[in-house]
DNA sequence: TAACTGTATTATTTATGTTAGTACAATTAG
DNA sequence: CTAATTGTACTAACATAAATAATACAGTTA
């Protein structure tokens, strides 16, 4: 289900962090659905339960799962407009971007029309719902 | 000249490399301008030299800045269409800001007046030149 | 009951970040 | 030339974080 680079310098339970989070986000992962458990994941990825533990510890403080004991850990569904904070945070990403292509040469048209591409590409594989 | 966080989890020498990349970005540090020497970046933060050293050559690594032995290091001008691998990786990185925004409920026409609005502030700026 | 789930704890090992101190070669100001 | 600056390199020590290992416990489910 997961792919890993141990040869990276990012920590695991990071990377976990990072590919869940993504699967979500591009809602590969359903709202609700079941993660695998702890133990499951730790055996295919063959490492410790600890640190599939510490990367769900992680998405679930982040807003992205939620876990029961005895039940299992899922996808919390995203509720629209309850992360001012998160938002802001984006659009201040975005902002660091767009000074960085600027700075590289791209011009300001080039970059919308990079950004409609993107959008187009994205809008059109939500189709899965 | 630079602020630090050193209750932050991020390591100090890569606070000090994302400070410094973004002053270059946002051209408040000039082309061949000098920067502050190691020692002395390293006394005016109380840190230690060899922590100023490792942003410098993280930074050299990256191609931000240039440094000579017996002279001092300084901000490498931009040289446009010389970095199509940190291009794509910025398209890449805006895509999932993309991605975060259409999962957080933002509507597409909303995240490109977004981009616009950014773009037109970035773009006033640049009367420094 | 038995087999699963998440969670917690302690200990150990390994990797990384940071400081400290020293040294050397290139450059520049006097 | 000399002295003071510059970047760079190196070793050692310490602190923190990451990852593994081995148990253990409570809630859930078949």
């Amino acid at each position: 289900m997961f792919e890993l680079d141990l040869r990276s310098r990012a920590p695991v339970y990071e990377q976990l962090v990072e590919k869940i989070k993504e699967l979500i986000i591009n809602n590969v992962l359903k709202p609700d659905q079941q993660l695998p458990a702890v133990r499951v994941l730790a055996s295919e990825l063959t490492i410790n339960p600890n640190t599939i533990q510490k990367a769900y510890r992680e998405l679930e403080h982040r807003g992205y799962i939620y876990s029961v004991p005895g039940k299992g850990s899922f996808v919390k569904p995203a509720v629209p407009g309850t992360n001012d904070a998160r938002l802001q945070a984006l659009e201040n990403e975005l902002g660091k971007i767009i000074s960085e292509m600027l700075y590289l040469g791209v011009p300001p048209q080039e970059i919308i029309t990079m950004l409609k591409k993107l959008l187009a590409k994205k809008e059109g594989g939500k189709l899965d719902d």
